[in-house]
DNA sequence: ATTCGTTATTTTGTCGACAATATGCTTTTT
DNA sequence: AAAAAGCATATTGTCGACAAAATAACGAAT
């Protein structure tokens, strides 16, 4: 999996990545209060850390914070799951298609490759496809698209909070295969260097992944 | 002037705006570096909140930070101009989409009457409408949108990077009087209701400033 | 009993000092 | 003379303490 490793130097590095998969993953509670003290305690740092990743959560929209009150983890809403998917439509269309007119020859190889690996897997063990492997699709059009804005704001922001709406309402969803066709689809287009069609499946494809889970989140 | 006032509460809100506004208006040069001791003197204030300055100000991506050596304003180059605009108009080809479903009668009536004032002087004074009205009339579709995450990624974040590169390429073409064509057009769109069209004219006008600013730059 | 005002406590915001790391300079060696 | 090693300096990272603000607790008045 070409998950690339961001490797903590500082102690807020440190502390950043820790809070981040807590939140992520649910173990600090979604809308719960972050008391500086007590974290600087449980991660036994100073507060000053505590503080600088705080801060950074918020600039991925995890958590929000009120000047002189303190911040809390974001709650977890229909509506904000809603605007969320709005923009990854965006973001990522636009991703897939300079993806289509940026990646290299090599880059769309090694992607036809990973899903053929994953067609396999698509028969066998589903859950395994879901979580990872798509998120590895998504990440290697991103990347793919060479725009630093683009994957700053995808993989350094909004994914995250991505994958904690997927974990805490636990997506291990029906549409691993369908998903697999549309992905193959995406990739062909961006194998024919035709752009306007692959931004305009990716966009498709984060639709019906949206409407997919706007159905759980119903049911 | 329908410009929304960020008011500053905490010193490090103070010291963030002020930042933030040297470097979009070149004071401090772009590529130079953010001496932490030098700003706290030059602001008299800890370095604590310059550092929490530094660090919002590296999430509008106005500052790049390397660990332990140091942040330094970003360098202005037409790649990055491009990227920069490719993105904008990924999300605010949304925006206007949104804006077209989500805005009240009334915000597209004032958002007509907007558009009628600016008429009137894009005959006379049409520095002006070029600087001002141009980011009043973005602006009001953004909040129409009535998406968080959009609203938040667009003005909190990369517009403050647009003002930069307009201001330091000294941006005052004359791209005014067609501009206004542009956005007449898109409010048509957004008063039918049609979010199609609305996406695809902003994405096109803004293709069309990325156009006109980039030959700038050659030039 | 409830509401309002006051006080006490907790929490965030700010500060100056120390530790750790990087940068620049001098010296030494080949 | 050039490169490398070591030292000195400056800058960032981290810490604990104090100041300011908000929340909670308490008591008084209606």
């Amino acid at each position: 999996m070409a998950m690339f490793e961001e490797q903590a130097i500082t102690a807020s590095d440190k502390a950043f990545f820790k809070l981040r998969k807590e939140i992520v993953d649910g173990v600090i509670l979604s809308g719960s209060k972050l008391s500086e003290t007590e974290l600087s305690t449980r991660y036994a740092v100073s507060r000053a850390v505590v503080r600088e990743a705080i801060n950074r959560l918020e600039a991925c929209h995890l958590v929000e914070r009120k000047a002189n009150v303190g911040a809390r983890v974001v709650s977890l809403t229909p509506e904000g799951l809603i605007e969320l998917y709005q923009v990854r439509e965006s973001l990522e269309g636009m991703a897939a298609r300079l993806a289509a007119q940026n990646m290299s020859e090599d880059e769309i190889a090694d992607l036809n490759t990973l899903l053929n690996s994953q067609s396999e897997e698509v028969k066998t063990a589903e859950l395994y496809y879901q979580e990872a492997g798509d998120l590895d699709f998504h990440y290697r059009i991103i990347q793919g698209s060479k725009n630093a804005y683009l994957i700053s704001m995808l993989v350094n922001g909004l994914y995250h909070l991505v994958r904690m709406y997927r974990v805490q309402l636990g997506m291990a969803g029906p549409r691993v295969t369908s998903a697999f066709d549309e992905h193959k689809n995406i990739v062909q287009a961006i194998s024919l260097r035709d752009s306007e069609l692959a931004e305009m499946l990716m966009r498709r494809h984060i639709m019906y992944s949206k409407n997919n889970i706007k159905a759980k989140l119903q049911s």
